[in-house]
DNA sequence: CGGTGAGTTGATAACTATCAAATCTCGTGG
DNA sequence: CCACGAGATTTGATAGTTATCAACTCACCG
């Protein structure tokens, strides 16, 4: 099931994007959003499982996740996985392939996903003529290099359950941000997927997800992770969850 | 000796940086380099352990580090303490704070250092009036990801041995860019800074890196360490190196 | 109905942490 | 000059955590 579909015309104009109403986005300039709308060349739609860009490759565009969720992540010459960070709707994808060059990891679809595609070599452009947007482009590489710290801080020193508990409701809070009023949050995960990004063997993270389900903080659903305790499961892991500061969609 | 000595005058003219002169630099068009001259505030000296910036707190500045090495960290509530990175010539200190607001982590001196001090709030003007500026700082700020990236494939991939091995070469590498021409590079580190660095006990580092003396790839002086082999120690940890790509100095 | 992927469990092995106690270096005060 | 103390490194013994192996259940699907 590893296809990407080809692009398929625009469908949805920026200016109506259904993301940029939620709270969590701050509000462009008629301006910026002209041309965002002019830098959007298209969409694109891809299956769980497709993996959109890889590793050593130099692509021609950027995307802008519009739905769906999906990771990134690197793998050692055995085999070894580690996921590095997970991507939702809003999030930049191939950044940092686009400002540095080469890809140096993988990026795979978790859900079905549609994406904004963008041609990276028109990011002149938008340094050149719009340095607000220039900037929230360093703002979201600065956010992400945020959230590496904190799993680089769960991963050298959270046990296994502090970081079950750290993932889960860092997933969470990520999820409500832009589903602000949805009655129940999924995480599409499964838990291979959290063993990959916690740097745990499969069995071992289950035993420990199951810890945190008979504590009752999260409930596991094929494929699928309920946090059902969000509050406990950030004591769990002294973790003071993410800020709620207004973000830019690009 | 936690202490951090005040703002001194100008002393190095941006336009004769030594560092400038370094072959991992790229070159600055005279326009630019005027700016970066005039965004020098002047320049600020600290001895080890110093802490440069703290968690929490709201900087008016933004540095690049002229000499010496430093490192961020993070530590959960109970004192565990993770080192995120380290930092050396060329560097910026504190663009996570500068771009978003507040610092999520702390730096520390690990040697003299001595560096150029800048005003945060004329960021806008970077961006504004030299895009090319701006995408430089995006550069570094992705630059800085696809570090973080490597040290969580690492704690959550590689065993000790590896992650010893890894982490000794790639600070061999970025000391040699900054030093092109030494004869001797030591890393100014201690076997408690590498424990917080790869998630290891203290007692278990003295073993894994007693492991890579007794291979004769790495020596230990002290509180620094001598990379011998920098081939084999990278057939070890399975790792490419570093890209040698010019670099932007801001 | 067989097959596949996901989740679960128990037994055992491997790795890493903790505890305790040395050694060593180096700067300081006597 | 030497004794002393602090920090860094080293080592062995033991405990705790996590990985590996093997087997099994379950849901789902062609």
């Amino acid at each position: 099931m590893n296809l990407v579909l080809p692009h398929t015309g625009r469908r949805v104009p920026c200016e109506q994007c259904p993301l940029r109403a939620l709270p969590a986005f701050r509000d462009f300039t008629p301006t910026e959003l002209r041309f965002v709308s002019g830098f959007k060349t298209g969409e694109m739609t891809a299956e769980p499982g497709a993996v959109i860009l890889s590793e050593g490759a130099h692509s021609a565009h950027l995307y802008t996740l519009l739905s769906g969720w999906a990771f990134r992540f690197k793998t050692l010459a055995d085999g070894r996985r580690q996921i590095l960070n997970y991507m939702l709707p809003g999030d930049l994808v191939g950044l940092q392939g686009s400002v540095i060059g080469e890809m140096e990891h993988s990026v795979e679809a978790l859900s079905p996903l549609v994406l904004c595609v963008f041609q990276r070599d028109r990011l002149d452009e938008l340094f050149g003529g719009h340095p607000g947007l220039g900037f929230d482009v360093t703002w979201l590489a600065a956010q992400e290099e945020r959230m590496l710290d904190n799993h680089l801080l769960s991963l050298g020193r959270r046990t296994a359950l502090e970081r079950a508990a750290y993932l889960l409701s860092f997933l969470h809070q990520r999820a409500r941000m832009v589903a602000p009023n949805a009655a129940r949050i999924e995480l599409p995960l499964t838990q291979q997927h959290v063993a990959d990004t916690l740097g745990l063997s499969i069995v071992h993270t289950n035993k420990t997800l199951r810890k945190l389900s008979n504590l009752g903080l999260v409930r596991w659903l094929g494929g699928a992770c309920e946090v059902l305790d969000l509050e406990r499961l950030m004591v769990v892991a002294d973790w003071e969850g993410l800020h709620d500061r207004k973000r830019p969609l690009i």
